[in-house]
DNA sequence: CGGAACATGACCCCTGAA
DNA sequence: TTCAGGGGTCATGTTCCG
Protein backbone atom coordinates (compact mmCIF):
# COMPACT_ATOMS: atom_id res chain seq x y z
CA UNK A 1 0.00 0.00 0.00
CA UNK A 2 3.19 2.40 -0.63
CA UNK A 3 1.67 5.49 -2.52
CA UNK A 4 1.42 4.51 -6.64
CA UNK A 5 5.23 4.13 -8.14
CA UNK A 6 7.51 3.72 -4.78
CA UNK A 7 8.06 -0.14 -5.93
CA UNK A 8 8.48 0.48 -9.61
CA UNK A 9 11.10 2.47 -8.26
CA UNK A 10 12.63 0.36 -5.45
CA UNK A 11 12.78 -2.34 -8.72
CA UNK A 12 14.94 0.47 -10.81
CA UNK A 13 17.13 0.97 -8.40
CA UNK A 14 17.56 -2.78 -7.21
CA UNK A 15 18.59 -4.08 -10.67
CA UNK A 16 15.28 -4.40 -11.74
CA UNK A 17 14.42 -7.35 -9.07
CA UNK A 18 10.55 -7.28 -8.64
CA UNK A 19 9.86 -7.41 -5.09
CA UNK A 20 8.43 -10.88 -3.42
CA UNK A 21 4.95 -9.90 -1.93
CA UNK A 22 4.67 -11.87 1.58
CA UNK A 23 2.64 -11.69 4.19
CA UNK A 24 3.83 -12.93 7.57
CA UNK A 25 0.04 -14.43 7.65
CA UNK A 26 1.22 -17.81 6.63
CA UNK A 27 4.15 -17.73 8.95
CA UNK A 28 2.24 -17.05 12.28
CA UNK A 29 -1.08 -15.40 13.87
CA UNK A 30 -0.88 -11.85 12.28
CA UNK A 31 -1.03 -10.44 8.82
CA UNK A 32 2.15 -8.27 7.54
CA UNK A 33 2.70 -7.23 4.05
CA UNK A 34 5.66 -6.51 2.48
CA UNK A 35 7.70 -6.72 -0.73
CA UNK A 36 11.24 -8.37 -0.17
CA UNK A 37 13.53 -7.53 -2.82
CA UNK A 38 16.20 -10.35 -2.98
CA UNK A 39 18.25 -12.54 -5.24
CA UNK A 40 18.02 -15.78 -2.63
CA UNK A 41 17.29 -18.96 -4.46
CA UNK A 42 13.53 -20.05 -3.79
CA UNK A 43 13.94 -23.70 -4.17
CA UNK A 44 14.13 -26.11 -1.51
CA UNK A 45 13.56 -22.84 1.05
CA UNK A 46 12.10 -24.18 4.55
CA UNK A 47 10.31 -23.32 7.48
CA UNK A 48 11.67 -22.50 11.26
CA UNK A 49 10.64 -25.70 13.07
CA UNK A 50 8.68 -26.02 15.60
CA UNK A 51 6.42 -24.23 13.27
CA UNK A 52 4.81 -20.67 14.70
CA UNK A 53 1.08 -20.64 16.21
CA UNK A 54 -1.01 -19.77 13.18
CA UNK A 55 -3.90 -18.62 15.11
CA UNK A 56 -4.98 -15.95 17.40
CA UNK A 57 -6.26 -19.11 19.83
CA UNK A 58 -2.99 -21.00 18.85
CA UNK A 59 -0.76 -18.21 19.66
CA UNK A 60 -3.17 -16.50 22.90
CA UNK A 61 -4.83 -19.54 24.29
CA UNK A 62 -5.84 -16.88 27.26
CA UNK A 63 -7.98 -15.26 25.11
CA UNK A 64 -10.14 -18.01 24.21
CA UNK A 65 -12.11 -17.83 27.36
CA UNK A 66 -13.66 -14.32 26.14
CA UNK A 67 -13.52 -14.31 22.46
CA UNK A 68 -17.24 -14.06 21.76
CA UNK A 69 -18.93 -16.42 18.78
CA UNK A 70 -19.56 -13.14 16.43
CA UNK A 71 -16.04 -12.35 16.36
CA UNK A 72 -14.30 -14.50 13.80
CA UNK A 73 -10.93 -13.42 13.33
CA UNK A 74 -8.79 -16.03 13.36
CA UNK A 75 -5.90 -13.94 12.32
CA UNK A 76 -4.54 -10.44 13.75
CA UNK A 77 -3.76 -7.62 11.44
CA UNK A 78 -0.59 -5.94 11.21
CA UNK A 79 1.22 -5.35 14.13
CA UNK A 80 2.56 -1.61 14.32
CA UNK A 81 3.81 1.10 16.10
CA UNK A 82 1.21 2.53 18.50
CA UNK A 83 -1.61 0.59 20.24
CA UNK A 84 -5.39 1.76 20.90
CA UNK A 85 -5.99 4.30 23.86
CA UNK A 86 -7.40 2.64 27.21
CA UNK A 87 -10.31 5.53 26.58
CA UNK A 88 -11.26 3.50 23.56
CA UNK A 89 -11.15 0.15 25.50
CA UNK A 90 -13.15 1.64 27.85
CA UNK A 91 -15.92 2.78 25.25
CA UNK A 92 -15.87 -0.24 23.63
CA UNK A 93 -16.28 -2.38 26.90
CA UNK A 94 -19.51 0.42 28.23
CA UNK A 95 -20.90 -0.06 24.51
CA UNK A 96 -20.73 -3.83 25.64
CA UNK A 97 -22.23 -3.50 29.13
CA UNK A 98 -25.58 -1.77 27.86
CA UNK A 99 -26.49 -5.52 27.24
CA UNK A 100 -27.45 -9.06 28.34
CA UNK A 101 -26.09 -11.69 26.33
CA UNK A 102 -25.28 -10.76 22.24
CA UNK A 103 -25.29 -6.82 21.83
CA UNK A 104 -27.53 -5.42 18.66
CA UNK A 105 -25.76 -5.84 15.01
CA UNK A 106 -24.52 -1.83 15.36
CA UNK A 107 -22.81 -2.60 18.61
CA UNK A 108 -20.82 -6.05 16.97
CA UNK A 109 -19.73 -3.69 13.94
CA UNK A 110 -18.56 -1.38 15.84
CA UNK A 111 -16.77 -3.04 17.96
CA UNK A 112 -15.20 -5.60 15.52
CA UNK A 113 -14.07 -2.04 13.04
CA UNK A 114 -12.29 -0.90 16.17
CA UNK A 115 -10.61 -4.38 16.98
CA UNK A 116 -9.69 -5.29 13.57
CA UNK A 117 -8.14 -1.38 13.64
CA UNK A 118 -6.36 -1.68 16.37
CA UNK A 119 -5.48 -5.49 16.84
CA UNK A 120 -7.28 -5.57 19.99
CA UNK A 121 -8.17 -8.88 21.77
CA UNK A 122 -10.31 -9.77 24.32
CA UNK A 123 -9.07 -10.36 27.73
CA UNK A 124 -11.92 -10.18 29.70
CA UNK A 125 -16.12 -10.33 29.69
CA UNK A 126 -16.78 -7.32 27.21
CA UNK A 127 -13.07 -6.08 27.69
CA UNK A 128 -10.73 -6.26 24.63
CA UNK A 129 -7.36 -4.66 25.04
CA UNK A 130 -4.13 -4.01 23.01
CA UNK A 131 -1.60 -6.24 22.46
CA UNK A 132 1.24 -6.18 25.43
CA UNK A 133 4.57 -5.93 24.28
CA UNK A 134 5.46 -9.33 25.11
CA UNK A 135 2.92 -10.90 23.15
CA UNK A 136 4.23 -8.74 20.01
CA UNK A 137 7.85 -10.12 20.47
CA UNK A 138 6.39 -13.79 20.39
CA UNK A 139 4.13 -13.05 17.66
CA UNK A 140 6.64 -11.97 15.66
CA UNK A 141 9.19 -14.93 16.63
CA UNK A 142 11.29 -13.14 19.18
CA UNK A 143 12.78 -14.89 21.76
CA UNK A 144 10.95 -14.17 25.29
CA UNK A 145 12.06 -11.01 26.96
CA UNK A 146 14.23 -10.24 23.66
CA UNK A 147 13.07 -6.59 24.18
CA UNK A 148 12.52 -6.67 27.67
CA UNK A 149 14.95 -4.29 30.44
CA UNK A 150 18.06 -2.53 29.07
CA UNK A 151 16.01 0.79 30.10
CA UNK A 152 14.08 0.65 27.43
CA UNK A 153 10.78 2.54 27.67
CA UNK A 154 7.25 1.27 27.44
CA UNK A 155 6.60 2.96 23.98
CA UNK A 156 10.12 2.43 22.82
CA UNK A 157 9.69 -0.89 22.93
CA UNK A 158 6.20 -1.10 20.88
CA UNK A 159 8.02 1.19 18.50
CA UNK A 160 10.53 -0.99 17.83
CA UNK A 161 8.62 -4.23 17.96
CA UNK A 162 6.07 -2.04 15.30
CA UNK A 163 9.22 -1.61 13.35
CA UNK A 164 10.49 -4.84 12.86
CA UNK A 165 10.74 -8.63 10.60
CA UNK A 166 8.88 -11.13 11.07
CA UNK A 167 11.51 -13.70 12.34
CA UNK A 168 9.74 -16.48 10.92
CA UNK A 169 9.08 -15.08 7.36
CA UNK A 170 12.50 -13.75 7.22
CA UNK A 171 13.79 -17.43 8.32
CA UNK A 172 11.81 -18.81 5.55
CA UNK A 173 13.12 -16.47 2.85
CA UNK A 174 17.22 -16.74 3.89
CA UNK A 175 16.85 -20.54 4.86
CA UNK A 176 18.52 -21.36 1.26
CA UNK A 177 21.91 -20.01 2.76
CA UNK A 178 22.10 -22.91 4.90
CA UNK A 179 23.33 -25.19 2.65
CA UNK A 180 25.81 -22.55 0.43
CA UNK A 181 27.26 -21.80 3.65
CA UNK A 182 28.23 -24.52 5.39
CA UNK A 183 30.87 -22.29 7.74
CA UNK A 184 28.45 -19.57 7.92
CA UNK A 185 28.33 -15.75 6.88
CA UNK A 186 29.82 -12.56 6.72
CA UNK A 187 26.96 -10.13 7.70
CA UNK A 188 26.23 -6.21 6.78
CA UNK A 189 22.91 -5.96 8.39
CA UNK A 190 21.60 -1.70 7.04
CA UNK A 191 18.32 -0.88 9.36
CA UNK A 192 18.96 -3.93 11.86
CA UNK A 193 16.43 -3.05 14.38
CA UNK A 194 15.88 -4.97 16.71
CA UNK A 195 17.70 -7.70 15.07
CA UNK A 196 14.83 -9.72 13.09
CA UNK A 197 17.46 -11.14 10.42
CA UNK A 198 20.25 -12.10 12.66
CA UNK A 199 17.76 -14.02 14.65
CA UNK A 200 16.33 -15.31 12.08
CA UNK A 201 20.01 -16.83 10.27
CA UNK A 202 21.00 -18.13 14.31
CA UNK A 203 17.55 -19.74 14.31
CA UNK A 204 18.49 -21.72 11.18
CA UNK A 205 21.96 -22.63 12.56
CA UNK A 206 23.52 -20.86 9.87
CA UNK A 207 26.84 -19.35 12.31
CA UNK A 208 27.15 -15.02 12.16
CA UNK A 209 30.70 -15.05 11.11
CA UNK A 210 30.93 -11.04 11.41
CA UNK A 211 28.36 -9.08 11.25
CA UNK A 212 28.27 -5.14 10.67
CA UNK A 213 24.95 -3.85 12.02
CA UNK A 214 23.96 -0.15 11.08
CA UNK A 215 21.62 0.71 13.52
CA UNK A 216 20.74 4.28 14.55
CA UNK A 217 18.41 4.17 17.74
CA UNK A 218 20.63 2.94 20.85
CA UNK A 219 18.06 0.97 22.66
CA UNK A 220 17.83 -1.48 19.66
CA UNK A 221 21.81 -1.54 19.24
CA UNK A 222 21.73 -2.40 22.79
CA UNK A 223 19.15 -4.92 22.08
CA UNK A 224 20.77 -6.59 19.84
CA UNK A 225 23.79 -6.63 21.87
CA UNK A 226 22.47 -8.56 24.77
CA UNK A 227 20.91 -11.26 22.17
CA UNK A 228 24.76 -11.19 21.09
CA UNK A 229 26.19 -11.78 24.33
CA UNK A 230 23.18 -14.17 25.67
CA UNK A 231 23.35 -16.36 22.43
CA UNK A 232 27.03 -17.40 23.37
CA UNK A 233 27.83 -15.93 19.73
CA UNK A 234 31.57 -16.64 18.75
CA UNK A 235 31.69 -14.32 15.44
CA UNK A 236 32.24 -10.66 15.62
CA UNK A 237 29.32 -7.57 15.86
CA UNK A 238 30.22 -4.73 14.91
CA UNK A 239 27.56 -1.22 15.68
CA UNK A 240 27.55 1.49 13.03
CA UNK A 241 24.90 4.24 14.29
CA UNK A 242 24.05 5.58 11.04
CA UNK A 243 23.59 4.22 7.47
CA UNK A 244 25.63 7.47 5.91
CA UNK A 245 28.71 6.51 8.09
CA UNK A 246 29.10 3.32 5.77
CA UNK A 247 31.02 5.49 3.06
CA UNK A 248 33.04 3.44 0.48
CA UNK A 249 36.13 3.88 2.23
CA UNK A 250 34.74 2.75 5.56
CA UNK A 251 33.51 -0.27 4.23
CA UNK A 252 36.62 -1.10 2.21
CA UNK A 253 38.18 -0.70 5.50
CA UNK A 254 35.28 -3.36 7.24
CA UNK A 255 36.24 -5.70 4.07
CA UNK A 256 39.90 -5.95 4.59
CA UNK A 257 39.64 -6.51 8.02
CA UNK A 258 36.91 -9.12 8.01
CA UNK A 259 36.74 -10.62 4.47
CA UNK A 260 34.32 -9.86 2.12
CA UNK A 261 30.20 -9.82 2.84
CA UNK A 262 28.38 -12.92 2.01
CA UNK A 263 24.83 -11.07 2.52
CA UNK A 264 23.25 -7.68 2.66
CA UNK A 265 20.13 -7.32 4.52
CA UNK A 266 17.57 -4.65 5.41
CA UNK A 267 14.47 -2.82 5.46
CA UNK A 268 14.94 0.76 4.97
CA UNK A 269 11.61 2.99 7.04
CA UNK A 270 8.82 3.25 5.59
CA UNK A 271 7.32 5.76 8.02
CA UNK A 272 6.90 8.33 4.31
CA UNK A 273 5.40 5.67 2.70
CA UNK A 274 2.48 3.96 5.02
CA UNK A 275 -1.17 5.16 4.98
CA UNK A 276 -0.86 5.23 9.55
CA UNK A 277 1.19 8.24 8.56
CA UNK A 278 -0.92 11.76 8.27
CA UNK A 279 2.02 14.38 8.48
CA UNK A 280 4.64 13.44 6.00
CA UNK A 281 3.60 10.67 3.65
CA UNK A 282 5.83 11.78 1.12
CA UNK A 283 7.25 8.79 -0.61
CA UNK A 284 10.57 7.54 -1.26
CA UNK A 285 11.76 10.77 -1.23
CA UNK A 286 10.55 11.52 2.18
CA UNK A 287 13.24 12.45 5.00
CA UNK A 288 13.43 8.78 6.67
CA UNK A 289 12.07 6.77 3.62
CA UNK A 290 14.73 8.37 1.34
CA UNK A 291 17.49 6.12 3.14
CA UNK A 292 16.58 3.25 0.84
CA UNK A 293 18.84 5.30 -1.43
CA UNK A 294 21.31 4.39 1.11
CA UNK A 295 20.91 0.95 0.95
CA UNK A 296 21.48 0.95 -2.88
CA UNK A 297 24.80 2.66 -2.85
CA UNK A 298 26.09 0.67 0.01
CA UNK A 299 25.07 -2.57 -1.96
CA UNK A 300 26.70 -1.26 -4.69
CA UNK A 301 30.40 -0.71 -3.21
CA UNK A 302 29.52 -4.22 -1.28
CA UNK A 303 29.23 -5.48 -4.69
CA UNK A 304 32.66 -3.85 -6.39
CA UNK A 305 34.23 -4.93 -3.24
CA UNK A 306 33.89 -8.40 -3.20
CA UNK A 307 34.86 -8.93 -7.05
CA UNK A 308 38.55 -7.32 -5.64
CA UNK A 309 38.80 -8.79 -2.45
CA UNK A 310 37.93 -12.45 -3.18
C1' DC B 1 -24.17 -9.02 -21.98
C1' DG B 2 -19.53 -7.01 -21.29
C1' DG B 3 -17.09 -3.56 -19.70
C1' DA B 4 -16.39 0.96 -17.97
C1' DA B 5 -17.37 3.93 -14.29
C1' DC B 6 -18.32 4.53 -9.82
C1' DA B 7 -19.17 3.39 -4.71
C1' DT B 8 -17.83 1.02 -0.56
C1' DG B 9 -14.84 -1.23 2.77
C1' DA B 10 -10.50 -2.69 4.70
C1' DC B 11 -6.07 -1.86 5.64
C1' DC B 12 -1.77 0.54 7.06
C1' DC B 13 6.59 -0.84 10.15
C1' DC B 14 2.48 6.90 12.15
C1' DT B 15 3.28 12.12 13.92
C1' DG B 16 2.58 16.04 16.75
C1' DA B 17 0.71 18.18 20.56
C1' DA B 18 -0.47 18.17 25.23
C1' DT C 1 3.00 8.60 28.16
C1' DT C 2 -1.33 9.51 26.23
C1' DC C 3 -4.46 10.93 22.93
C1' DA C 4 -6.59 12.48 18.70
C1' DG C 5 -6.32 12.55 13.94
C1' DG C 6 -6.89 11.46 7.32
C1' DG C 7 -6.13 9.69 3.46
C1' DG C 8 -4.11 6.81 -0.43
C1' DT C 9 -4.35 2.29 -2.37
C1' DC C 10 -6.26 -1.90 -3.57
C1' DA C 11 -10.06 -5.32 -3.71
C1' DT C 12 -14.66 -6.03 -4.11
C1' DG C 13 -19.27 -4.88 -5.14
C1' DT C 14 -22.63 -2.05 -7.70
C1' DT C 15 -24.54 0.76 -11.27
C1' DC C 16 -24.73 2.40 -15.71
C1' DC C 17 -24.26 2.46 -20.60
C1' DG C 18 -23.72 1.10 -25.24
Amino acid sequence: MAPKGVWQTISRFLYDVEPEFVDSKYFCAAARKRGYVHNLPIHNRFPLLPLHPHTIHEALPLTRKWWPAWDMRTKLNCLQTCIASAKLTERIRKALEAYEGEPPLAVQKFVLEESRKWNLVWVGRNKVAPLEADEMEMLLGFPRNHTRGGGISRTERYRSLGNSFQVDTVAYHLSTLKDLFPGGINLLSLFSGIGGAEVALHRLGIRLKTVVSAEISEVNRSIMSCWWEQTNQTGNLIHIADVQHLTADRLEQLVKMYGSFDLVVGGSPCNNLTGSNRHHRDGLEGKDSSLFFDYCRILDVVKSLASRYR
